[in-house]
DNA sequence: CTGGCTGCAAATCTTTTGCATCCTG
DNA sequence: CAGGATGCAAAAGATTTGCAGCCAG
């Protein structure tokens, strides 16, 4: 399951061109890409795929869960080929997402679930990343 | 610093019938809404309420502080005038966000900060709300 | 072959912006 | 009375959709 023409497979995808190069390019990448950025990134080698054909890839392999979908960004959606639980570090200035893949327990008191059977939880951490933070002056 | 009056001078604006209505709008409001929300339930009182005064409000408010902003909701932006910090159930069915005022410490290993200087923490926990928990069928 | 997939362009939805007028401080 | 705020409409982005032709299974 770790290669693209095996993911496609198991989400019940036709293995198209088109489809592998957005798996292959999203394969081991931490960047949290935006459907812009795999178009972009794509189309200079593939010139005649298509923004729709990135979104319907993008939305059909989130619906099977194939990859996961990021709401950390509120300009536009990001997607993540991590599949695995884990978490966020966020840099306040440049706006760069960092995983961390580390366990985190959370724990959340019964009486604040407020009825919620919970079954999992992301954290977002919020900060300076080294680069930014050396940036600031000392206030 | 309760009410909207007062918040609209401590943010520097100037307080306008519309930014007063907004404001009376979110404040205690724990629905997270999002800016078509905030118009519509202020349209019908106010006719001439535009939609881009409920966004260049939200937007004033938001740089202000004096509300924040929500990532959770990948299709949209939603508000919250809750500023304290606070973590949030969402139902997985019914996208019900439901606010969590009680302080969850989360640690972060040093290991695992990747040079951030970290100052703050978003836990987002996910589930089944009380209503939708009950409408599934056992599996 | 056949149904799913693609590319294109147009449509939709959310959010922003230009500008003339209005009104708070 | 001046500058910030408003309303309108148009623009700008992001994402989705309709449709005719194409290709993987």
């Amino acid at each position: 399951m770790k290669n693209p023409q095996k993911k496609c497979l198991a989400a019940g995808m036709k293995r198209t061109p088109q489809r592998l190069a957005v798996l292959a390019y999203l394969d081991g990448n931490t960047s949290h890409p935006s459907a812009e950025d795999v178009y972009r990134a794509l189309s200079k080698r593939n010139p005649t795929l298509s923004f729709a054909t990135v979104y319907n890839t993008l939305n059909a392999l989130t619906e099977t869960g194939t990859i996961g979908e990021l709401t950390i960004d509120p300009e536009r959606r990001r997607f993540d080929p991590n599949t695995m639980p884990h978490h966020h570090l966020i840099c306040i200035q440049c706006k760069k997402i960092v995983d961390i893949m580390k366990d985190i327990t959370v724990e959340l008191p019964a009486d604040s679930a407020k009825g919620f059977s919970i079954s999992g939880s992301h954290v977002e951490f919020y900060g300076y990343c080294s680069r930014c933070g050396s940036k600031r002056r000392p206030q």
